[in-house]
DNA sequence: CTGAAAGCGCTAACAA
DNA sequence: TTGTTAGCGCTTTCAG
C-alpha cells in the first residue's frame, strides 16, 4: 500500500541513502535534491516504517512506565493527570508506553520484564524508596531511568514536587489561623515523598516553637482507606479527637479522614481543620473543596518525560527539577480552631 | 552484551531456523532438541530482540489508544480504571501503548497521525458517536479497531456496558421510592451512550406510565461543570428545582449536581434524589455516597483489549459485547420524595 | 554531495 | 525434523 524508501528512491532516480539522508535533513545533501525528495515523498505519499528505523538505529521507542502498586494506583487520580503528561509528551517525542502490571508481586520482578527482551529505551518509575533497590538493578543493566520523585541517592535524575516547603507551607497555613495542635498523617512507610513531607512538617512546627506531641504522628499508607483509618484509631483510643488540625500527607487521606469525622459528628473547618497534599482534581468535588497543597501534576508528568527523552538522546549527567507547591482554596477545610 | 539468536545457534550447533522455531515452540522440531535449545537459551540469557522480531513479522506489538478530548479525560477518573484494564491486558499480551494528545484539534488527525508510520497494529477508540467519520476512515485504512462503547454501525467491533437498561434501572430504583418527576441531565451531544442513556429513562418513564415534561430534559456534557451548570440554570430560570429527583447521565455530572444542589441549600437525599452512571470510585468519596449505576469499568479496559489483540492476531468477524451494569449505594443519594 | 553495500536480529518460504 | 536462503525497510560506514 504505502511505498517503502527503496521505491521512493527509485522515483526519485537517488539511491536509498541519500534519500534516507534527505528525509532526515542531513546537512550533506544538496539543497535542492533535498527538497526534491521531499516533495516526492510527499507526492507518493511516502511513510516511513518505524519499526524498520528502529531495528536499524537499535532502538525501540517505547518507554516503560511504572505506577505504583496496586491498588494505589487504580485509585488515585493523581495518575490519571500524571500520565497526561507524561503520554502526552511521550506522544510528541515519538515514543511509546509499556505498561507493566501493577498487581507484581515484586518490582523488581516487573523491572525485569520490561528491561528484558530490549522491550525499551528507559524507564520512567515513581515513588522513590529510602532504600530503593531498583536503583541499584537498572543501573547495572545500564537503561536510563528517571524517577517521578526525589531519591536519597545522588547522581540519579528525578523530578519532584518540592514536599518539604510543600508541607512546611500547609502547617504555617494552619498556624496563622491560630492552631497549635496539628497531627500529620504520614504516607507509605519507606518512601521519600512520606519521609519530606513528615519533615517539612516537623520543621515547621520547631520554627513556630510548637513542640510536637508523639501522639500526634498517625501512620498513614497514601489511600483514602489509610486516612479514614487513622481518624477512627484516634476515636477509638481517645474518645474524640485531641488536635485542632490535621495535616494529611496526600489529598486521598485528607478526603478518608473528612469522611470519618464527619462520620463521627464534626464539621470542617469549624470544629477541625483539614488540609491535603497534591491538589486532585476530586478534591474539588467535595464540599466545600479541600485546602491543600497543590502540585503540578500534568507537568510533573511531562519534565519527567522531558527528562528522560534528553537522556536517551543525548546523554549527559543526571538532572534533577524541584517543581514549586503552594497551598490552595486557603479558607475552605481550614478555619480559626475552635 | 545480550546474545543474537546467530551466535545462541552457533553454540546449539542448530541453525538460526531451528532456533527461532524452537523457541516459538514450534510444534516441527524435535522435543529434545527443543528442550535442549531453550536450555542453552537460558544458560546464555538469550533475550529475543522484539524489534527484529515485529520487522521481520510484519507488525509494531504496539496499539493505539484514543481518549476522549481534553479536558474530558484529564478529569474523569472513569479513565483511569479503564487504563488499567487496558494496559494491563495489552502488557500480558506483549503490547505497548501510543496514546496520542487528546487536545487534538480534529480526531481524525489523531487517527492519521497513528495510523500513518505504521507505528500501530491496532486502535482502541472511545465514545461512539452517533455519526461517527472514523468508522469508514479505520475502516478505509484496514486498521483492526475495537470501540468502548456501542456504535450505530453493524460490523464494528465494541465492548459496552449495557447503558439502555442501566438507565432504565436507574430511573426504577427512583420509582419505586415513590418518585414520579425525575428530570435527566443528558450526556454530550452526539453520542451513542448519551443517547442510550436517554432511551433508557425515556423506556422507563413510559414503562411506569409517567409522562415526560420536556422541561425535565436538562442539557448536560458529561462533565462536572455541565451537571452544576444545569441545575444553576434551572434555579435560575424557576427560583427551584421543580422534580423530586435527577438521573445524571454519568457520576461526574451527578457530583456537580450535588454540590449545586447544596450550595441553593437542598439536602440530599431528604429534599432531592440523585443518581449518577458509571460507578467511578470518587462517587464514594462524597457522604453520602453517590446512588449510580456500577459499570464494570477496568473489565471494560480488559476485554477492549482482549477483543482488539484476538482480532489483530486472529481476524473473525466483527464482536459485540455488552457487560451488566446494576445499581449500588442504592439509599444513600436517593430517597423517597419529600 | 551521492552511491554501493553491508548490516540491524529475526522469520519464513522452500528445500532437503 | 532441520537447514538454506532471502528478505523485513531502514541506517550507516566507506568509497568515490
Amino acid at each position: 500500500m504505502t511505498i517503502t524508501m527503496a521505491e521512493l528512491a527509485k522515483k526519485c532516480g537517488f539511491s536509498k541513502a541519500t534519500v534516507s539522508r534527505a528525509l532526515a535533513d542531513d546537512p550533506r545533501v544538496k539543497p535542492e535534491t533535498k527538497t526534491y525528495i521531499k516533495g516526492m515523498a510527499k507526492k507518493y505519499n511516502y511513510e516511513p516504517h518505524v519499526v524498520a528505523s528502529n531495528l536499524a538505529r537499535r532502538r525501540t521507542k517505547t518507554i516503560g512506565l511504572m505506577f505504583p502498586k496496586a491498588p494505589r494506583t487504580i485509585a488515585d487520580p493523581f495518575f490519571l493527570e500524571y500520565l497526561h503528561g507524561v503520554s502526552e509528551t511521550l506522544f510528541e517525542h515519538g515514543y511509546s508506553l509499556l505498561i507493566p502490571q501493577v498487581k507484581q508481586a515484586r518490582v523488581t520482578d516487573t523491572i525485569g520484564q520490561i528491561t528484558t527482551h530490549n522491550r525499551v529505551d528507559g524507564i520512567i518509575l515513581t515513588e522513590p524508596k529510602i532504600e530503593d533497590e531498583r536503583i541499584t538493578l537498572l543501573q547495572e543493566r545500564e537503561v536510563p531511568f528517571v524517577f517521578l520523585g526525589s531519591t536519597v541517592c545522588e547522581n540519579v535524575s528525578w523530578v519532584d514536587g518540592d514536599n518539604i516547603s510543600g508541607a512546611y507551607e500547609a502547617v504555617r497555613a494552619l498556624v496563622k489561623l491560630g492552631h497549635e495542635e496539628i497531627a500529620i498523617i504520614t504516607g507509605e512507610e519507606g518512601l521519600v515523598s512520606t519521609r519530606n513531607r513528615f519533615a517539612g512538617y516537623e520543621k515547621a512546627m520547631e520554627d513556630f516553637n510548637l513542640p510536637i506531641n508523639p501522639d500526634w504522628i498517625w501512620e498513614g499508607d497514601f489511600t483514602r482507606e489509610g486516612g479514614f483509618r487513622a481518624v477512627r484509631q484516634q476515636l477509638e483510643e481517645h474518645g474524640s479527637i485531641q488536635v485542632t488540625a490535621i495535616f494529611a500527607s496526600n489529598d486521598l487521606m485528607a478526603i478518608g479522614v473528612i469522611q470519618a469525622l464527619k462520620e463521627a459528628g464534626y464539621e470542617i473547618p469549624q470544629d477541625i481543620s483539614v488540609i491535603g497534599f497534591d491538589g486532585i482534581e476530586v478534591g474539588q468535588y467535595l464540599s466545600p473543596p479541600l485546602t491543600t497543597v497543590q502540585q503540578p501534576i500534568y507537568q510533573l508528568g511531562q519534565q519527567v518525560s522531558q527528562v528522560l527523552v534528553e537522556q536517551i538522546e543525548n546523554g549527559g549527567e543526571p538532572v534533577q527539577i524541584k517543581l514549586p507547591v503552594q497551598v490552595v482554596n486557603a479558607t475552605n477545610t481550614i478555619g480559626r480552631p475552635s
